[in-house]
DNA sequence: TAGTGGTCTAGACCACCCG
DNA sequence: GGGTGGTCTAGACCACTAA
């Protein structure tokens, strides 16, 4: 990564900058790597530590660095491919043997004003919310919530052992409705505090929220919101086998 | 949007102004009205006029604003939600009768490194390349291009009609191949600056980027890279009808 | 031409990690 | 305690849009 000179035409220096890095990253440096600090790096190129930042953005969102405060900035190992569902296997509830997740903690109460309108019950109506967190390679990668109303499963007795235990209850009983299909919607969110500090994150770092819905007999059964972390995440919807890295 | 007073918490100010931003665009504010301008905003809530970008940056990234050089920063209306193809129904070539992308321009060349290995074939082996646009609404929602190897379909001969005619005809050719599945992955990235002027954006745009693996016989005949404005879209992979709008 | 958002600067201080 | 990235400021100028 040379010293090299910023070009005068009417494309931002941040942009400029990105590409210089990125090309940089390619040939320079290897995964794991720890880059020069931002005030060097800005010093280097001769631009103010916010222009610089504005092109390690660029970079982080684009999973080429991680940056982390107090330590330095390295350059990211690949996405890793998550499985969000195979298309070709029969969809299933979730929480089914051999699923990805693990389910940590139970509350019950009013669902969120959006996920009640999906559900198809009442603002107020009450209903389990089973907080289960997914892992890859010792990285937590995603958290979720799974809703479902108490039409679908009754109350969990209170009491009932452990958190964790009782979110299980509900996944169980779950599994004793009809499975009736399931569709999905993908889009990019910014990570609420609690989902941050899950996913060791800074509060808005960018997320891919995933929206289940869980039919049975034409109804919705349950709604499940999962946050990936959109840096590190590429979710892989595959058919077949696991789509080879697109490494660079 | 009252002159709330921001709080002296240990949590950043760009983020409490997020909060309030957004409860203010629930409560007092309908889709397509401007907001006040960013110095008036920042002076209103005695901030610089940098930290009040972070948070409308962030309900930007989120899809509840959209900012326009010259004009002004608008409540956005709720995501759209673009079906990219159900996981379960029955598949088939990108192209086919009633799907929503429109031919437009054709290259051929070396395919980019990442997508050259993809398709299995050398990175400096010709492949079609098919350069195909998608609208909502008479937006533009999506460009994409298919990458095509010759080993799966032959040259076009030159000369032969307009660029989006050849174009369809690669596609034509490509009808003719046995169907052999395919796989998706969705990750984020930033709009490159060809893309971000197709999608009306500004380079380094926050995009969905859908790779498609398109299978015959047991090989790679196609790959696709469709790149979705992440600000506008909500992707949509139903099982069986779409699923409703999460309006806030 | 007036007003908007977009870029850039040069500085300051804070929160966090690690030796 | 020293070094890192994260936040914030108060300004300046630029690129674009629309009247």
């Amino acid at each position: 990564m040379g010293t090299t000179q910023l070009e005068t035409v009417p494309e931002p220096k941040y942009w400029q900058l990105r590409t210089v890095l990125s090309e940089a990253l390619d040939s320079e440096f290897t995964v794991g790597e720890i880059l020069p600090n931002e005030r060097e790096l800005a010093a280097r190129f001769g631009v103010a530590r916010a222009t610089l930042r504005q092109a390690l953005e660029q970079l982080e969102l684009e999973g080429r660095l991680q940056r982390r405060r107090g330590v330095g900035t390295t350059v990211a190992p690949p996405r890793v491919g998550v499985d969000v569902g195979s298309e070709s296997g029969p969809h299933t509830w979730p929480g089914a043997p051999g699923d990805a997740w693990h389910a940590e903690e139970y509350a019950e109460g009013p669902a969120p004003a959006a996920v009640a309108r999906t559900l198809g019950v009442a603002a107020d109506a009450p209903v389990h919310a089973v907080l289960r967190s997914r892992t890859t390679g010792g990285q937590q990668v995603a958290s979720e919530v799974l809703y479902v109303p108490t039409a679908s499963v009754p109350s969990v007795p209170t009491g009932d052992g452990s958190e964790a235990a009782r979110a299980r209850t509900v996944l169980r009983e779950l599994h004793r409705l009809p499975f009736g299909g399931q569709d999905r919607t993908v889009e990019l969110g910014s990570a609420r505090a609690e989902d941050a500090r899950r996913l060791d994150r800074l509060p808005g770092a960018p997320v891919l929220i995933v929206t289940t819905r869980y039919l049975s007999d034409g109804g919705t059964a349950a709604v499940s919101v999962a946050t990936y972390r959109a840096d590190t995440c590429r979710l892989s919807f595959s058919d077949t086998d696991p789509v080879p890295v697109l490494a660079s």
